[in-house]
This record gives C-alpha cells, sequence and structure tokens, in this order.
RNA sequence: GUCCUCGUAGUUCAGUGGAUAGAACGCUUCCUUGCGGAGGAAGAGGUCGGAGGUUCAAAUCCUCCCGAGGACGCCA
C-alpha cells in the first residue's frame, strides 16, 4: 500500500537535494524501483536509487544513499509513517513501516470491502479474447490452460480498473477448411476429428445430417451443435463465461473480408501466383508471404483473421489481448505484420505454451482418446484443476500428470489456502455465536492493542495484496496471485499458532480478530479472483 | 536449416537486474489435556544447462555452444 508512498518520498528528497547543491542536477533518474525485501531485517520497502546513480554522480553508493536517507529524515510525514529509514551495503536505503501506521493500514483494510482494487486500468476499454477453439470437438486438457488463465487474468484486469470484454471467436465460417473437414466426416467420407464424441454426436443427429449433402453446410450443422456443447461446458462447468461470441460467419455476411481484401489492394500489397492471392508481409517483418485466397478460391484463415482483428480495432478498445494456444504459435508473425499493414499497434498476442502429458506424448485432438477438460475437472475437482493452472507461468512448457494431479488433488496448495480461508470464519462465528460478539463493537482505537511481532508480519503481508494486483494485471502475469495466496494463508496460520484471538475464558480479542477477519476478507476476494471457492467450512 | 519458447532442489514449478535463490509434493526428526492438526517447528536436498560479455549488481539482459519442445503448408 506505501509503495507510491516511498516512490514520492525518494524523488522528492532527491529534488530537494539537487536544489541544495547537494546532488548534481542532471542526473538521469530512470524511475525509482521500490521493492519489497524478503528477508527480516531488511525492513518493508527497499530503494535502490543509490545504486543506479552512483557512476552518475562519481561518488560511492553508499554515500550516496546517507545523503539521500538523511534528506528523508528532514521530511516529517516520512519519519510518521516509517519508524526507521536504513541504509544497508551496498546501498540499499530501507524503509521500516511504523506501527502506528501499520495500524491505521490494517484499519483501513479491515473497513474496505473493496480492499485490493487499484486502477491501473484508468477505467480503460480492453478486450481480451481467447480460446477460440474449433467447434470441432471436445476441449482437451492443453486447451483449460488458456482458458482458466486467460479467465482469471480478466477477472485481474477487471478489478485493476479495466473495462473488459471477454470474448470468443466462434470458427464457424462454412467455407473455412476446418469446417469442411468436419462435414467430410459427418457425412461418412473422412476421419478427421473422429472419435467417441464426434461418432455419438453423428448418430444423435442422423436425421437431420441426411438434409445435407455438401460438406460446408453439414459441418456448420454439427460445428453449431458442438459449440452449443463448449458454450454450456463452460459456463455451467468450468466457470468461464465470455461477454462476446464473435462469429467468423459474420465477417462474409457484414462484408468484412471483402472490406479487408478492398484495403489490402489499395495499399498495393496483394498480387497474384500460381493461381492464388498473396499478401506481401514479408514488407512487414513477416519470413514469407502468405496467401489469402487460395488457387481453389476458397479463403485462408488467415484472410479472415485479420478481417476479424480490423473489426475488433475498429470497436474502439484501448488495449487488445489475445491469447492463444502453442499450436497457433507460426501464426504469430503473419499476424504482426498484418497488425503492422493496418497500424494496429494497441495489440499483444499472448502464448500458452503446450501442455504435455508425463512420457512425453502430446495431447492430440485428432485422437479418439483424448483426456478432455471435463475429465480433468471430475477427476480433481474444478478449484485445484483452476488452481493447477494458474501456479504456472504461461509462457513455460508444463508437464500434466494426471495421476499425480489425481493423487495431489487432496494435498493440493489450494486447499491449504481454503482451509485457512475456513479458518478464519469459524474464529469470527465463534466469536459472534459464542461470545455474542459484534463485528462492528470493533473500533480503529481497539487496534492499538497491536504489538505483537507476528501480528505485524501479518499485516505486512495484508498490505501487499494491492500491489499484488497491480504487478499482475501491467505485466499480465495472473499465477503471482496464486502465488501471494499462498504466502498469505501461511502466514496467517503463523499467527494463529501463536497468538489467541479468543481465549480459554472466553475473551475475545478485538484486534486479533480484526487481523482475522481482515485476513479472511482479501484470501475470499483473492479466491474469487481465481473463480475458485472460499468455503466457511470445508 | 531458419525462427519462437524453455532449461532453477529427487519431482512439479515460483523467482518485477538487487541483499543469504523459494514453495509444494516426496524424504528424516519433532509438536496435540489448544479459537478447525486439511495445522505448526526443524532438517537433508542447488556449480540456477555450459562458456564468454554488459552492469556498481545477472537465475534474470546480450552473444555463442549443448539439451528439450514447438512453428516453418494454397491446414487452422
Amino acid at each position: 500500500m506505501l509503495r507510491k508512498t516511498v516512490r514520492r518520498y525518494t524523488k522528492k528528497a532527491i529534488k530537494e537535494l539537487q536544489k541544495k547543491g547537494k546532488l548534481p542536477g542532471d542526473i538521469k533518474l530512470s524511475g525509482i524501483k521500490v521493492e519489497t525485501p524478503t528477508r527480516a531485517g531488511q525492513g518493508d520497502y527497499s530503494v535502490t536509487i543509490a545504486m543506479q546513480i552512483a557512476s552518475q554522480t562519481g561518488r560511492k553508493p553508499k554515500t550516496l544513499a546517507k545523503i539521500i536517507r538523511d534528506e528523508l529524515l528532514e521530511n516529517s510525514a516520512a519519519t510518521k509513517n516509517f519508524s526507521d529509514i536504513n541504509v544497508a551495503s551496498p546501498g540499499f536505503i530501507n524503509f521500516f513501516i511504523s506501527d502506528k501506521k501499520a495500524r491505521s493500514l490494517l484499519w483501513k483494510i479491515f473497513s474496505d470491502e473493496d480492499f485490493g482494487k487499484v486502477n491501473v486500468g484508468k477505467d480503460k476499454k480492453l478486450n481480451i479474447e481467447f480460446g477460440s477453439i474449433n467447434p470441432t470437438g471436445q476441449l482437451h486438457v492443453g486447451h483449460a490452460r488458456t482458458f482458466f488463465y486467460s479467465d482469471i487474468l480478466a477477472n485481474i484486469l477487471e478489478f485493476a480498473g479495466y473495462k473488459v470484454t471477454r470474448e470468443y471467436y466462434v470458427n464457424n465460417a462454412r467455407q473455412s477448411a476446418q469446417i469442411k473437414e468436419l462435414g467430410k466426416t459427418v457425412l461418412g467420407n473422412g476421419t478427421s476429428y473422429k472419435g467417441p464424441y464426434l461418432e455419438k454426436k453423428i448418430k444423435k443427429y442422423k436425421k437431420s445430417i441426411k438434409r445435407y449433402k455438401n460438406y460446408g453446410p453439414a459441418g456448420h450443422f454439427m460445428a453449431g451443435k458442438i459449440q452449443k456443447d463448449i458454450e454450456t461446458f463452460l459456463a455451467k462447468k468450468a466457470g468461464v463465461e465470455f461477454d462476446k461470441w464473435f462469429e467468423e460467419e459474420e465477417l462474409y455476411k457484414k462484408g468484412d473480408v471483402s472490406a479487408t481484401m478492398r484495403e489490402l489492394k489499395k495499399k498495393g500489397l496483394v498480387y497474384e501466383k500460381d493461381g492464388a492471392i498473396w499478401l506481401k508481409t514479408t514488407k512487414y517483418g513477416d519470413k514469407q508471404d502468405q496467401v489469402l485466397v487460395r488457387s481453389s478460391g476458397e479463403n485462408t484463415y488467415f484472410m479472415t483473421d485479420i478481417a476479424y482483428h480490423r473489426n475488433k480495432a475498429k470497436r474502439n478498445f484501448d488495449r487488445l489481448i489475445d491469447v492463444w494456444g502453442a499450436d497457433h504459435h507460426g501464426h504469430l508473425r503473419r499476424m504482426q505484420a498484418a497488425m503492422r499493414i493496418f497500424n494496429i499497434k494497441n495489440i499483444d498476442i499472448l502464448i500458452a505454451q503446450f501442455v504435455r502429458l508425463k512420457g512425453g506424448a502430446k495431447l492430440s485432438k485428432r485422437r479418439g482418446n483424448i483426456v478432455t477438460v471435463e475429465d480433468l475437472i471430475d477427476e480433481v475437482g474444478l478449484d485445484a484443476a483452476r488452481y493447477f493452472f494458474l501456479t504456472k507461468s504461461l509462457d513455460s512448457q508444463m508437464e500434466f500428470d494426471l495421476n499425480l494431479a489425481k493423487q495431489q488433488s487432496q494435498k493440493n496448495p489450494v486447499y491449504y489456502i481454503q482451509y485457512t480461508h475456513a479458518r478464519t470464519c469459524s474464529i469470527l462465528k465463534k466469536a459472534t455465536t459464542d461470545r455474542d460478539f459484534k463485528k462492528t463493537e470493533i473500533t480503529r482505537k481497539d487496534l492499538k492493542a497491536i504489538e505483537g511481532e507476528g501480528e505485524f508480519k501479518l499485516i505486512n503481508k495484508l498490505i501487499l495484496f494491492p500491489e499484488i494486483i497491480e504487478d499482475a494485471a501491467r505485466d499480465w502475469q495472473a499465477h503471482r496471485l496464486a502465488t501471494y495466496l499462498h504466502e498469505l494463508a501461511q502466514e496467517f496460520n503463523q499467527f494463529y499458532r501463536d497468538y489467541r484471538v479468543i481465549d480459554k475464558d472466553g475473551f475475545v480479542s478485538k484486534p486479533r480478530l480484526a487481523l482475522t477477519i481482515a485476513t479472511g476478507m482479501v484470501i475470499n476476494k483473492g479466491l474469487e479472483l481465481l473463480g475458485i471457492k472460499a468455503p466457511k467450512k470445508m
């Protein structure tokens, strides 16, 4: 909660020193970095600026740190909030939050239902498109990663002040290759996407299928049924909801595809070769030019995807995020080229790296015996499944071991966090029912009784929550929240061991109950963002 | 071959250029006349793939090498 404050104080101190001539006026401050040390004795916040500017001034970092520290001590607001401002080798300036300030921060947390909410998004409109799986079969475990991670990232971005639209691009155009391929199988002339699931579907819609003669319409029909299954599954079982389902078909119906082609031609970036129509993506950083229209007359996926992204860009979002599966990796460069052509700059494409089964076999949707997301949820439960994917960074390949996941579901860290939440609730319940205590009886003054080291340690952990949200939202690293919640739970359990909230005689310690409630609130909010239940009883 | 991503404890993974590299699981001990023991304490376990370089400071940035996976199609 005080990171910005520390930055402000430091900046002010440096400016003062420059005014006084104690520091040269022309030093370059490339942002004052404020860190949160992990080790005891290194303070609650730490500033490294002295080491960064040392070479510019020709003085020792430690000497500079001392000069800055002395100036900081001149600031009465700083000395009020921080009981100590230290210099440590080789030039760290460490800030220690005063007990008084810590108590008042706890009061803020305790009385703020929305604690943790920040505004890095500044109400900007953000579109995050993810999933967008071809409606040709069930979702497999690899997809789960994209869905869960993106969904949670979207939650965090929303909490961090963005106006978020979650969008799903439905690849259902009749003229697209995969839909025709699906149609071929549906009409009994192919084997693509075939497996127990599709076979069952074909059986179920036997009568309707008879109406179709061509692959396109037949595929489109089946894709619609499969898409329905996907949507139902996501909403009902996976806890993933979208604000907008954007259909590829629309791009044709509304003329986006033809308009895009016209624009590209106007720019002189289109040419014909071997009967196909090509786009000069090499002029915009691609390794080779790409086909827009095949010699057969069919549009490529790339063609419609450009039209789709132009459509998104025109819908007045300040920021676009795409989350793609690793199988679309090769598509990245050409897409970036296309975005450059249309001067679309506010887009970022995240790639969710492959999920591999233990033993090395890649999960394949072309095979019948896939491990579906549904299998996973049935096996380990939704909470553990979501958490499983959230503890890993998106851009590192991960190994998926169903047996391990199953075995660990009973000792998964997610239960530890939930257990801790339940524990806070149980303590509160005991105080309110057995002792007839009311939460509203706790006043700001009561917090003065907080004295213990372990109590302050817990407060220090709690106050990091908004900063975690801020960092996760800024870098699109949702998994940091999972790590934080686990640490917070650990801190609380240590506090719980050392300090009694309700003592043997039934006396309720108001400040400790406030700490307990505040912890429960933060964990509850954190789990809500992760889309994981925060049970009061387990 | 070219281009991406990755290489951290036995295993699965964290680690915004900062201080003595962390967690979970597994392993070895220990703690309960306790507000939830689904807990807590202690310990073993690391040349952060290797070699150079940049920097006051490198697991983190750059180059090369080794290794793993992926993408390089008029598939998506």
